[in-house]
RNA sequence: GUGGGUGUAGCUCAACCGGUUAGAGCAUCGGACUGUGGAUCCGAAGGUUGGGGGUUCGAGUCUCCUCACCCACCCCA
C-alpha cells in the first residue's frame, strides 16, 4: 500500500540520512586524513567498534535517564530476540571493548580515536541528522590533569589545521561524586526560591537535574540563573586542584579558553573536566565538539575502575565551517579510436596507473573531437592520444591541456615525464 | 515529540484573478566539425507540477490529508 501511495519513497534516502557524493567527499577525506595523522602523532591508535551494540550497553553507559537513551535511540529486536541499538555515541563501545579484550592489562597506552557514523532518532534540522558522523577521541587510565589539557590541545589543533576560525573553547568542572551533590542541593534550594519566575521546563529540571537549568535559552531563566551559586565555590579540593592544573597546562600550551561556570554536559557520566568548542557564527546547533572526563563510568556499569576522558566532534558541523576547496586532480585522459587503439589504451592506462599516474579511459566510442571535449570538461591535465599513426609507430602523443603542446614518445618516456609532474 | 515555512525538468527559476498543449537559462545528448578541447549556431531529449483525495465546466494555482526538505522548540557533536 505504501508503494501505491508513494512509489518513489523507497528510491529516496531514509529521512535524516544523506549521500556524500564525489565533489563533497573530498572534504570528508581531507578531514579524516588530517584528524588521523594528528591523533597518530600524539600516539593515539584507531579502535574500530561495531555500529550495533546490545541496547543495555547504552542504557548502562550513557545513562537510563538521558534523553538520548529514553527517546532518541535506533533500537530493534533482531531475529535472535536480542535488543540491538545503532550506537548513538561511541564512548560506551570503547569502554566495552576495553573490558572485553582486557586492553587495560596490555600495558599499551589506552589512547584511541575513531571516525564514523552515529545514529539519533531525532527530527532532522540544520546540523542534526539521524545518521551523523563523529570524530571520537578517548583516553583511559590517565587521571593526570595534563591529559585533559592534551586532548583539548588536540581538538584545538585539529580545528586550526583545518582552518576553522570563529570558534571558542569553553571549559568547566562539573565536580565529582564527593562534591557535586552538595552543589546540586544548593542550586536546588536557590532555584526553589525563584520557582515562579522560571519556565515550565526549568521547574521540572529543579527536581531532575538542576544543573541543566543553565542550558535554558529563555531570557528570564538566564537572568535568574546568573544569581545562582556557581560550582567553583563547591568543588572539593581534589576537583579544584585538578581544574587548576588543567588550566595551567592549557596556559602552557597557549590554548585560549574561557571558563564557563554554566557549562554542563548532557550525558550522565561526566565528572570534573567538561569542555566544549562552539561555533561563534553558528546557529542553534553551535556545539561543534564536546567532551569531558568520566572517571566513574567504567566502574558504575560493572567494569574495572578505570578513569577516562574524551571528546566527540560532529563532522557535519565541522565541515559546515570549512571553506576548504579541494585541489583539482591531475590525471590523463586517453583518447582512442578503433579496436586496436582501444586495446592499446587499456594497456597503456595500466602502465601509467602502476607508475602512479591517475588515468581515465572511457569506451563510449566518440569521435576524436568529442573525446577532447570530454577531456576538457572533466578537467584532464593531459590527453594521451592513440590513433592509427601512433599504433603504427609505437610512439604516442601526449598533449598538455593547459598549454596545448604535444610531445611524442614511447610509453615509458611519456610516463617518466608525467611522473615528475603529478602531485 | 511540538510548532512554522517550502515543494514546478538533473540544477536555478517563470507561468496574471483558477482558463488552451506548464516555459526559460544552465547542464545533458546529437549535428554543423569523419585525427585535436574551451567559442558560436542549430536541433533533440527531459515533467503524472512531491504523492493522494476534494471543490470546479476547468486546478501548478483553492482546500484537506500525506511525504520530503528547511527553520525553530527540544536534544546534542
Amino acid at each position: 500500500m505504501s508503494s501505491d501511495q508513494a512509489p518513489k519513497k523507497e528510491l529516496a534516502a531514509v529521512k535524516g540520512t544523506h549521500d556524500i557524493l564525489p565533489g563533497e567527499v573530498e572534504i570528508w577525506q581531507k578531514v579524516e586524513t588530517t584528524a588521523t595523522r594528528l591523533f597518530e602523532s600524539y600516539g593515539y591508535r584507531e579502535l574500530r567498534a561495531p555500529i550495533i551494540e546490545h541496547t543495555e550497553l547504552f542504557e548502562k553507559g550513557t545513562g537510563r535517564t538521558t534523553d538520548v537513551v529514553t527517546k532518541e535511540m535506533y533500537t530493534f529486536v533482531d531475529k535472535g530476540g536480542r535488543s540491538i541499538t545503532l550506537r548513538p555515541e561511541y564512548t560506551p563501545s570503547v569502554a566495552r571493548a576495553i573490558v572485553e579484550h582486557r586492553l587495560d592489562l596490555l600495558g599499551t597506552p589506552m589512547r584511541y580515536y575513531y571516525i564514523g557514523p552515529m545514529f539519533h532518532y531525532d527530527k532532522p534540522q540544520k546540523g542534526r541528522y539521524r545518521q551523523f558522523h563523529q570524530i571520537d577521541v578517548e583516553v583511559f587510565a590517565e587521571k593526570d590533569p595534563a591529559v585533559d589539557a592534551e586532548i583539548i590541545e588536540m581538538a584545538d589543533t585539529l580545528l586550526r589545521v583545518l582552518g576553522v576560525a570563529e570558534t571558542e573553547i569553553l571549559v568547566n568542572s562539573v565536580g565529582c561524586k564527593a562534591c557535586r551533590p552538595g552543589y546540586s542541593r544548593a542550586l536546588r534550594a536557590q532555584a526553589e526560591k525563584v520557582r515562579g519566575g522560571l519556565c515550565e521546563d526549568c521547574r521540572r529540571k529543579i527536581d531532575i537535574n538542576p544543573l541543566r537549568i543553565f542550558d535554558c535559552k529563555v531570557e528570564l531563566c538566564r537572568a535568574l540563573a546568573k544569581e545562582f551559586p556557581q560550582i567553583m565555590e563547591f568543588l572539593c579540593s581534589e576537583c579544584r586542584d585538578h581544574f587548576a592544573e588543567v588550566r595551567k597546562y592549557l596556559g602552557l600550551a597557549g590554548i585560549p579558553h574561557r571558563v564557563e561556570p554554566n557549562l554542563v554536559r548532557g550525558l550522565d557520566y561526566y565528572t570534573k573536566t567538561a569542555f566544549e568548542v562552539i561555533n561563534r557564527g553558528g546557529g542553534q546547533q553551535n556545539a561543534v565538539l564536546g567532551g569531558g572526563r568520566y572517571d566513574d563510568m567504567m566502574k558504575d556499569f560493572g567494569g574495572p575502575d578505570i578513569c577516562g576522558i574524551g571528546f566527540a566532534c560532529g563532522v557535519e558541523r565541522l565541515i559546515a565551517m570549512l571553506s576548504f576547496k579541494p585541489e583539482p586532480r591531475k590525471f590523463v585522459y586517453v583518447v582512442h579510436a578503433g579496436d586496436a587503439a582501444k586495446a592499446k589504451a587499456v594497456e597503456l592506462a595500466r602502465l601509467f596507473r602502476v607508475g602512479g599516474v591517475e588515468t581515465l579511459v572511457e569506451f563510449a566510442g566518440r569521435g576524436f573531437k568529442s573525446q577532447f571535449g570530454r577531456a576538457d570538461k572533466l578537467g584532464a591535465s593531459w590527453v594521451l592520444i592513440i590513433g592509427e599513426d601512433e599504433l603504427a609507430k609505437g610512439e604516442f602523443l601526449l598533449k598538455d591541456m593547459a598549454t596545448g603542446t604535444q610531445t611524442s614518445g614511447s610509453p615509458r618516456v611519456l610516463l617518466a615525464a608525467l611522473q615528475g609532474r603529478v602531485g
